[in-house]
DNA sequence: GCCGTTTTCGGCCCGACTGTTTTCAGTCG
């Protein structure tokens, strides 16, 4: 995968440019810019994309023209960016690591190259011991320890953090604040609501006429370990578990500007900034402004905001620039699948197997508790010998056990599954006739996950075509940060299961999300279905649902396109056939 | 350098805070 290291060399390019100072227009720089982040969000290969359709395919891509993609097609070929090794000859520091640095941009890189020869953060590291940076003009003592502060955070592997550890602290705060009586209203947002699968940092906006004993209480909570800045409306503090979070502070009239601005990702936000202008307006973080400077629409919620460009309200799961605001303009919005609408959870393991200790009575009671009607209990299958996998005799004493349980549960049903694994060469570790003794069969792929993408693409395409599959589980088998999806052709794989009616699995694992938006998308262009599953191991676990929503909502799943929203009776019709 | 669901040329989002400064450049989101 080529992609990181070229969005860092596009994005190194455009440090330069700037460096470069008048030469260059800031529109080029930013185009530069725009290319690196597209690059860095690809979840298919930059170079299998080329492979495949060449520098077309690329220009496919957002803000990828004629001469990123000519960049690109030339890194393929030659390992190198000619544009980017001239500028490294008057620029020849390490801009990509020293940026890193939370304060350091590439302007304050430079000069300390110029006046002390750093050329990379070890250099850096040497010039901060020696206390050579702090007589430098435009720099002082202060600069030295943000800078230092800095280097201690990257060095703690400061990096984004899952949602599901992300969310939970963001919520613990955000109530430690209502708590506090010294707000009015405090909103999470950012990427955090938008509910991408991991988030770089937090942020709270808050209504409140107390303003500095606001910013004073924050800055004194037990969650926070330093203060970033601290200012009458934005106070930015590192948190302990490693993670930045800003604080936002405005009026009531602008909540609803403010949210929206907080909520959607950049590139949403510069399309709805450009649909003001067009129509004479202007549109910031305290409200929607005509020519003299009167807010026309700010107002308490964000659908003033989205109405008055003419534009119907969305999620903030869809606030992403990937088609929603044509839609809004044309009020073709999808309507989303909600974590009400999910009637039951498909992929829950027990104590029959694995590190599990769920008993029957206590998914069912959990199960019901959210407002579910039935679970499926998926235990693992014998070749998952580490987990105590089960075999076919193992299944049909769980299934016997199932039975007994159903006989005395009201108003909910456990029904017999398992999460079997689909073997090197594509068959399954179960025998047809146990596999039909099923309500329905999850499969997945455990083992050889990186196996080449060939031999992979066939495995899964030939338990697809088996006929025996009714959900592929965690159909990538990704670990977020900690292990790389399988490498298929997921085209192929995508096409087979529609072919086969085989489901789509939306594994709501923090540490999974798998698939995840994109891959969901490209699934749904298929017409396949989703099962969103927590995949518990603990009771605890069935609450992960709503991380899956958020990743169905991401990639505009309806309820009529994810199975477990159906009644029982359905989806059991549904599986039969 | 990119882009267009009116445009293939003429545009291209907006503001807060910091540190080192006497009015602002740099960085960040």
């Amino acid at each position: 995968m080529i992609n990181s290291k070229l969005a860092e060399l596009l994005d190194v390019i455009a440090d330069m440019l700037e460096l470069e100072g008048e030469k260059y227009s800031r529109f080029e720089v930013l185009a530069y810019r725009k290319a690196a982040v597209t690059i860095g969000g690809l979840q298919e290969d930059a170079e299998e994309i080329y492979k495949k359709g060449g520098t077309d395919a690329l220009m496919e891509l957002p803000g990828i023209g004629k001469s990123m993609a000519a960049h690109i097609e030339e890194y393929i070929k030659t390992g190198k960016i000619a544009k980017y090794e001239k500028l490294k000859k008057k620029y020849p520091l390490d801009i990509a690591n020293l940026t890193k640095i939370q304060g350091m941009g590439a302007k304050k890189a430079f000069k300390l190259y110029k006046a002390l020869g750093v050329k990379d953060v070890q250099g850096l590291k040497k010039a901060l011991a020696q206390h050579r940076i702090r007589d430098l003009e435009g720099f002082g003592e202060q600069s030295e320890t943000q800078i230092q502060k800095g280097i201690d955070f990257l060095e703690s592997g400061g990096g984004r953090m899952l949602l599901g550890t992300a969310l939970p602290e963001a919520e613990a705060i955000r109530d430690k604040l209502l708590k506090s009586g010294l707000v009015e209203k405090a909103i999470i947002g950012g990427s955090t609501r938008r509910m991408r699968e991991t988030v770089g940092d937090l942020d709270i906006l808050l209504i409140s006429s107390k303003g500095q004993r606001v910013m004073d209480f924050i800055t004194s909570m037990q969650e926070v370990e330093s203060t970033i800045a601290k200012g009458p409306t934005k106070t930015s503090v590192r948190l302990k578990i490693g993670l930045n979070c800003d604080f936002r502070l405005v009026e009531r009239t602008s909540f609803g500007a403010a949210l929206q601005y907080f909520t959607g990702n950049k590139d949403h936000n510069v399309k709805l900034r450009e649909m003001a202008i067009k129509k004479g307006l202007k549109l910031n973080e305290y409200g929607l402004f005509d020519k003299r400077n009167r807010n026309v629409a700010a107002g308490e919620n964000e659908e003033q905001v989205y109405k008055t460009l003419g534009l119907d309200w969305m999620e903030p799961e869809m606030r992403e620039n990937r088609g929603e605001i044509y839609l809004a303009l044309h009020h073709k919005l999808p309507k989303l699948v909600q974590l009400a609408d999910i009637d039951g959870d498909l992929h829950v393991h027990s104590k029959f197997s694995g590190d599990s200790s769920n008993t029957f009575e206590e998914i069912a009671g959990e199960a019901k508790r959210l407002g579910r009607e039935y679970a499926g209990v998926t235990d693992h299958s014998k070749s998952e010998y580490m987990n105590r996998g089960l075999d076919e005799k193992g299944y049909r004493r769980v299934f016997a056990e199932i039975d007994k349980a159903n006989k005395k549960l009201e108003g909910f049903t456990l029904l017999k599954s398992g999460e079997v694994d689909i073997l090197k060469d594509g068959s399954l570790d179960i025998d047809r006739k146990t596999l039909g003794e099923m309500d329905y069969v999850l499969a997945s792929v455990h083992s050889g996950l990186k196996d080449p993408k060939d031999a992979m693409t066939k495995r899964i395409v030939n338990a697809l075509n088996s006929g025996q599959i009714d959900i592929l589980g965690h159909p990538t088998g990704r670990l977020i940060n900690e292990r790389e999806p399988l490498q298929a052709d997921m085209d192929k794989v995508f096409e087979a299961a529609k072919d086969n009616g085989v489901a789509m699995e939306i594994n709501s694992q923090p540490s999974r999300l798998d698939l995840n938006d994109e891959n969901a998308i490209k699934a749904k262009r298929y017409g396949l279905k989703f099962a969103i599953d927590t995949d518990a191991h603990r009771i605890s676990h069935m609450q992960y649902m709503r991380y899956g929503i958020g990743m169905a909502k991401r990639a505009w799943l309806r309820k009529e396109d994810v199975v477990n929203t159906m009644d029982l009776g359905s989806l059991l019709k549904l599986f039969k056939k």
